[in-house]
This record gives structure tokens, C-alpha cells and sequence, in this order.
DNA sequence: CGCGATTTGTGCACCTCTTCACAAGCGCCT
DNA sequence: AGGCGCTTGTGAAGAGGTGCACAAATCGCG
């Protein structure tokens, strides 16, 4: 049993960003990479990396780079995707359509094991081979396909109360993309999506930089980094 | 012209979050709103949200709280949300038939003015009102549009190609929702959207709680404060 | 076998963000 | 008018993250 290594939460948020990386490393051939290599196709700075890569105890090699193959299985472990994790998602309409069709979860490690709607009229519809399934059923479904993970695609207004029902039946980690705050109790993870947001941060970079080019003289030793970090 | 404020960028992440959550006041009827009252509604600590808020040289009165109507205004204002922002999708399949056919965009200040792909047959198809027009044409979209924000749901192997072609016809914002780093020229901001990773996150979470759960008589005082920020 | 080229791992300084705690300000009630 | 309770705005301390710069380690080659 690995001794849980205490990752900073940055940390932890960049390694899915490494594992993508590495794997489109691997699949070029190479079988080492240095952190100058692997932080180019990350996007990230090369010492962020090595201080990621130290705190799981790394194990790359001086004057070579880490061992790709050996790297992959690493941060695997860490991340806990040695298990493939049972994914059910509640709210198939628009977005929960294009989610229950989307083949990256299963390449990376999850299984969308369960369609829940609570309107009738969904129910009983086939999504890539999966049957649409009543929102009722989910405590039934929960112990079936042993669900570790929720991911909500409801209306905001009834995310709630679905967070809710996901709580009650185990479940201890949720994406919400409803644009709304859940409320969980201590021990239950929640992670946001929300496209607005996003957008609306974009929008506030266009209207500074707006700003910008339309005053006078401005000197241009303004400061000017760019490409946002996630 | 109001002078330019320099935001802390975590302050910029919330803004969007505080605006939702005034909407949702403004609704109830409630004319002023204290800061431990916004807080709960957006999901964050009460100090944060007055300090996040004085960086805008607030205008909230000691006593009362802060005026809604007065701040949504504000921080529209700061957002550069006073002007629509016409949004140009690339890659209509799934995921972008998804977002085409979402309402949260146009509620929130933003028009999906147009709508490309490469593929052949699915140009002409029409969603929502709008036609899919192929990707060639972008640059007379632009203009004819004036696009302010790209983007992208095509495939990762697609992704940089098509930003390369938002960053010529002068694009300075996108959205990117391929699973891979896109480079773009420095005044380009670049947003990203991973669902996998969002999981993987959890994951780790999942695999860490688990840990806990199974060591013998840890003390129950560890650290458990949950519900991660975005 | 030793040397130079290369690359990791990390101490340290800097910076940003968070959180506490409280003075200052405002309105209301007497 | 004055006092009291409530709420904002902010200084300061602390926590966490970033990036530089370099010593330590390893490999390949002569
Ligand atoms: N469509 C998008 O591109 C998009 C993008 C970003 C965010 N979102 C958000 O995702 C959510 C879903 O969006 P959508 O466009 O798919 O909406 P939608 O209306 O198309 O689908 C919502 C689905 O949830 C189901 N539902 C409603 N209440 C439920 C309940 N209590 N239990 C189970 N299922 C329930 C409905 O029957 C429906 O099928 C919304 O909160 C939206 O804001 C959507
Ligand atoms: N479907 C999802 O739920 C989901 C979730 C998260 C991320 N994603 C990511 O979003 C992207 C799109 O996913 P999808 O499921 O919609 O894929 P998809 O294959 O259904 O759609 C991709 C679309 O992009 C178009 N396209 C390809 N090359 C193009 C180009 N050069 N210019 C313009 N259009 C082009 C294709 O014709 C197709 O219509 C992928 O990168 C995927 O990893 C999808």
C-alpha cells in the first residue's frame, strides 16, 4: 500500500495534464522524455514539473529524463486509475446526450455505467448501448454498478436535489455542470464546469486588452504573459 | 473610459460566480444583499468576497450590505458584458451540438453568431436558427459577425489547426474544449475545458479518501475541508 | 577510468491568494 | 442628538504556489 504522499492540490490538478502528455509520448515511440520535453507538451514551466514529479518520489533519471512507460504508471496510481471508475450521469438531455457518447472517458480510465433522467418520456431510450434509466432507480443502480463517481446534467433548479439523491446512495464525488453552488456535506467533493464562466473570463480579457490598445501612448513594456493557466 | 482596475486574477475567476448569484437575489425581490449573504449564494468565504469586490472600488454602504441592481451593473461593467459578445463554434458534432443548442449562453450576455465545420455533410445542416457553414469561410464570418471569442469542439488532432486559423482572422479569445495544449501567438488568451480531467481529479480524491478510510485507527483529526474551488 | 555534457531534484526568494480581526462608517431607534 | 448594532473595507499575517539557479547524479565517450 502506497503511503499517501500529501500532493498539493496544484499538483494534483496538473498530473491528468502529464498522463495526457505522456501517452501521446508514448505512442511516438520514444520511451524516455526529459521535464523539458514532457513540460513543452504539457504546456506547463519545465521546474513546475520536476517539483510536480518530486513529490510522488519520482523516479527519473539524471542527465536522461524519467522513464515514460514507468511515468504513466505512476501517476496512475496516484491518481487511483489503476481501477476503472463507475461514472453515472444524471440528466440526459442536451449536454447529457453528447456526454454519454463521448468515448474520451472510457480511453482514460472511466466507465459511464449509468443514464438516469427523471422524465418519463427519456426513460427506456438506448444511448450507445446504454438504456436511459429513472432518476428513482439510482440507489438500486448505485450498489448494481458500484458508482464512485456522479456527474450531474440536470437544470440548475433540480441539481440540488439530485446532488442530494447522489449523497444518499454513497456517492462521494460529483461534477455539476448546472451552473449553480451545491451544498454537500463534509467528505463529498464537488467539481464545477460552467461554460459561461468561462466565457465571461474571456470576455473580461478582450475588454482589458480593449482597453489597452485604445489608450493614447501607452508604453508597450506593459506586462503581457498570456495563455491562462487552468 | 473607466480607468483599468488590475484585478487579481482569482478575483476575475469569482466575478462570473458573484454575477450568477446576484441574478438569482436580484429574483427573489431582494434589493440589497450583505456580504455574508452573496457569499453563501456563490459558494465562498464572506472576507474573500468584500476584498474581491473592494478591488472594484466597491459600492457597498457600512450597515446595509450592497445594492444589487448597483453591482450587478458594476461587475457587468468590469466583465465587459455591457456589450454582446458574438461567439464563433467550430466543430459541430456531439459536444458542439450541444453548445449550439444551449440557452445559458444568450442569458448570459453572448450569441453563438456562427457555426463551421469541415465536414462536408454537415454543412447546411441547421441548429437553433443557425446554419453550419464550412470552416473556410471563417475569415468573411468574422468580419461579417465580428467575432469576439472562438470556440472549439473539434477533435484534439483538429484543435491547433483551427486555433491557428481563429488567431488569423483576429480572434484573440478561446475556448477550448479538445483535450490538448493549443500554442497561440503572445495577446491570444486561451481557456481550456477537459472533462477527463475534471474526473481524474476526482478520482484522485476518491483513491485518497479511500486510503484513509482503510488505515487502522488514523485519528479522526485529520484535515477535511472539501468542496474544491474552481 | 576520468571528463564533460546533460538532466534531475531542490533550497530559496518572490509572488499571489486567503483568512482573520478590527476600526471606520452607516442607519435606526430612542 | 446620541448611542447601539450591524456591515463594510482593509492591514497584516499566514499559507500556498512559482520559478530561478545550482549542486548532485548519471551517461557516453575517448
Ligand atoms: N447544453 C449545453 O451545452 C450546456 C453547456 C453548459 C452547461 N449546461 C448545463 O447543463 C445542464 C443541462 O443542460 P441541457 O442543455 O442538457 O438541458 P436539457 O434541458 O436539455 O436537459 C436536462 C435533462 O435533465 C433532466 N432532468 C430534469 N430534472 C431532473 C431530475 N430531477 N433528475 C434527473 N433528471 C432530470 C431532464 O429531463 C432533461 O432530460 C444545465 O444546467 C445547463 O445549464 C449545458
Ligand atoms: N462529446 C463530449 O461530451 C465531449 C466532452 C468533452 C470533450 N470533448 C471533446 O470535444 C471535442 C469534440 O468532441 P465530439 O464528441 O463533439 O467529437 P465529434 O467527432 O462528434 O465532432 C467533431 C466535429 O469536428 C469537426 N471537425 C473535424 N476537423 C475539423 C476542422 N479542422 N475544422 C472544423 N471542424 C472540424 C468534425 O466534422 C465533427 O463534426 C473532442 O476534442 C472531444 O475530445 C467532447
Amino acid at each position: 500500500m502506497p503511503a499517501l504522499p500529501e500532493l498539493p492540490e496544484a499538483t494534483v490538478a496538473r498530473l491528468p495534464e502529464y498522463l495526457r502528455a505522456l501517452h501521446a509520448i508514448a505512442e511516438t515511440g520514444h520511451e524516455t522524455v526529459s521535464s523539458e520535453g514532457l513540460a513543452n507538451a504539457a504546456g506547463v514551466n519545465s521546474a513546475k514539473l520536476r517539483k510536480d514529479l518530486s513529490h510522488l518520489g519520482s523516479y527519473g533519471t539524471r542527465g536522461v529524463g524519467y522513464d515514460v512507460a514507468l511515468l504513466i504508471e505512476q501517476i496512475e496510481s496516484v491518481l487511483g486509475l489503476t481501477q476503472c471508475r463507475s461514472v453515472a450521469l444524471v440528466g440526459v438531455g442536451n449536454l447529457g446526450h453528447a456526454l454519454a457518447g463521448y468515448d474520451g472517458f472510457a480511453s482514460r480510465g472511466f466507465r459511464i455505467a449509468a443514464l438516469l433522467d427523471a422524465d418519463p418520456s427519456r426513460v427506456g431510450e438506448e444511448i450507445n448501448g446504454l438504456v436511459v434509466r429513472h432518476v428513482d432507480e439510482l440507489p438500486r443502480v448505485a450498489v448494481e454498478e458500484s458508482i464512485s463517481i456522479g456527474v450531474i446534467a440536470t437544470p440548475a433548479p433540480a441539481a440540488q436535489a439530485v446532488a442530494d439523491q447522489l449523497v444518499a446512495v454513497g456517492v462521494t464525488s460529483i461534477l455539476n455542470f448546472a451552473p449553480c453552488v451545491l451544498s454537500v456535506p463534509e467528505g463529498v467533493d464537488v467539481r464545477k464546469v460552467d461554460l459561461a464562466i468561462e466565457l465571461q473570463i474571456l470576455s473580461f480579457h478582450e475588454h482589458r486588452k480593449a482597453s489597452l490598445t485604445a489608450l493614447p501612448g501607452g508604453l508597450a513594456a506593459t506586462d503581457t504573459q498570456e495563455a491562462i493557466g487552468t
